[in-house]
DNA sequence: GTCGCTACTGACAAAAGTTGTCAGTACGTG
DNA sequence: CACGTACTGACAACTTTTGTCAGTAGCGAC
C-alpha cells in the first residue's frame, strides 16, 4: 500500500472510528511505524482535515471535512438547480464551475431517480452579455483576500481616471456587474461597473481594515438594513 | 500538488463531470502526463472507487459508492449563496422559500467558521420586476404534474386569444418569465410571457405525453443541443 | 514527585515510490 | 481502414517516504 492510498485509508479509518484511536493502534492497523502515522496525520491536517490528537488519548476526526449527505425536497432541488443554472449563464466560468461541483456534491448522496429528475428539470434561465470573466474572477479573489486594487475607470460621462480602491462587494445586475469599494482617490465608497474598468491590477498590498467593516459601513450609508438575507 | 492531494482532486473531478471525461482532459486539468492519469485512476479503482473507462469514450464514476464528497470549498459556498440570493430576488416566494430552506440545510452541515463566512458574504444580486408570483408558482406546479392549463393571452400586437396548452418548461429572463408549452390551439410549441396571461386555470386533466418528451422535441426544434447542463 | 501512556519533533541515510517519455496493443465507431 | 481513446511495459532521473533513534511535553493515577 503506497502512501497516497494509505492516506485515503486513514481518512476512512478515522471517519469510521467513534472512539479516539492511538497512533500505535493506527500503526498496527496500517502496518507502518508510529513515526509515519504522525507524518500522515500531519499531512491530512494540512489538507484540511480536522483531526485532533491528545496526549494520552489518541486521535479523533472532527466533522467538517466530509460533506454529510443532505436531503432535499423536490421543490428545493428545483430551486437549487435553477440557482446553479443562473450562475452558469450569468456570472463567470469560475463561479459556474463552483456551481457545478456544488451540485455534484449534493447529488452524490441523492437517489438515482432524483438525480434523473435534476437532469430533466425544465426551469431555465436567460443569459446576459458577459462582462470580462477574467476580471470578474480576479475581483472576487481580491475581495476574498482584502487586497488593494488599481485600475483606470471611465465614468458615465466618458471621463477617464485612475483609481486605487479597497474592494469589498460585487453586485450582479442584469445590465452590469458592479464592484463596490472604498476609493482611496475619492476617500469615499464608490460603485464601479466592471465593464468600464481597464488595466486592472491586483496589488500585493492588503488594505488596512476588513471587508466586513467596510461592508457594514457601506450598508449604513446606503440604508441597507442588516447583513444580507439568503 | 502531491500525489495524495491529487487523488482527492481527481475524485472530485470525476464526481463533478457528468459526461465521460478523457484521460487527456484530466491530464490537462491536473497538469500531469496522461500516463500518470492512468496510474492514478488505477490507484483509485484498486481502493474501491467505481470508475469505469471505455476506449474512445473516457472515464465515468458511479457516485455515492466510496468516500463521501469533500466539504464545500469557500468558492462553492460563495456560488451557492449567490445562486440562492438570485432566486430570492428574481423568482417567486415559493422558490425563494425553497432556496432559504436549502441554504438552511446546507448551513446546518457546515462547520461554524464557514457559516460565519456565509453570513458575511458580499456577493449581491439585483432584482427585477416580479411577474405575478401566484401564477409563477401555479405554472411550475402544472409542469411538475404535467397538467393541461388554460388562459387568455395577449400577444405582442395586443390581440387576445384563449389558449389551452401543455406546459413543460419555464424560462427566467431579466425582462420576463416565459412559459414554454405545446399549444393545443395552434398545434405547435409556443412561448408565453407570464405577465401577459390572464384567467389562468390549471385543469385536473393530465396531458397525454410527458414533459420530458415535449422538452426533447422542443430542443430539437430550437436547435438546443442536449439535456441541460447544471 | 514519579510513572505510564501518548502526542509530537528533528535528523539522516537507505529504500521505495513517482514521473515523463516512448513504443506499443486493443477496442468500438464511422 | 482510420480515428479517438483506454491501457500497458520499461527505464532512468528525480522525489518522497520510511524506520530508527534520541528526545520533549502534556495529563491523569498513584
Amino acid at each position: 500500500m503506497t502512501r497516497s492510498e494509505r492516506l485515503l485509508a486513514l481518512l476512512d479509518l478515522l471517519r469510521q472510528s467513534r472512539r479516539p484511536i492511538t497512533a500505535e493502534a493506527i500503526s498496527e492497523r496500517l502496518q507502518i511505524s508510529v513515526r509515519t502515522v504522525y507524518r500522515d496525520i500531519r499531512s491530512l491536517q494540512s489538507q484540511g482535515a480536522h483531526i485532533e490528537g491528545e496526549a494520552g488519548i489518541g486521535y479523533q476526526m472532527q466533522p467538517g471535512f466530509w460533506l454529510p449527505p443532505l436531503m432535499f425536497s423536490e421543490q428545493e432541488i428545483e430551486a437549487l438547480v435553477l440557482g446553479m443554472r443562473w450562475l452558469k449563464r450569468n456570472t463567470d466560468p469560475e463561479l459556474a464551475n463552483s456551481a457545478s461541483s456544488c451540485m455534484a456534491k449534493v447529488l452524490d448522496a441523492l437517489p438515482a431517480e432524483v438525480v434523473d429528475q435534476v437532469h430533466h428539470n425544465t426551469l431555465l434561465v436567460g443569459s446576459r452579455q458577459n462582462t470580462d470573466p477574467q476580471a470578474s474572477h480576479e475581483l472576487r479573489q481580491a475581495i476574498r483576500t482584502e487586497s488593494v486594487i488599481e485600475f483606470d475607470y471611465q465614468d458615465a460621462q466618458g471621463a477617464l481616471t485612475t483609481r486605487r480602491v479597497w474592494p469589498f462587494a460585487m453586485g450582479y445586475f442584469s445590465e452590469a456587474t458592479v464592484l463596490v469599494a472604498w476609493c482611496e482617490t475619492r476617500n469615499a465608497n464608490r460603485h464601479f461597473r466592471v465593464d468600464r474598468m481597464q488595466n486592472l491590477i491586483i496589488t500585493a498590498e492588503r488594505y488596512p481594515t476588513s471587508k466586513r467593516l467596510l461592508a457594514k459601513q457601506w450598508r449604513v450609508e446606503e440604508g441597507i438594513p442588516e447583513s444580507w438575507p439568503i
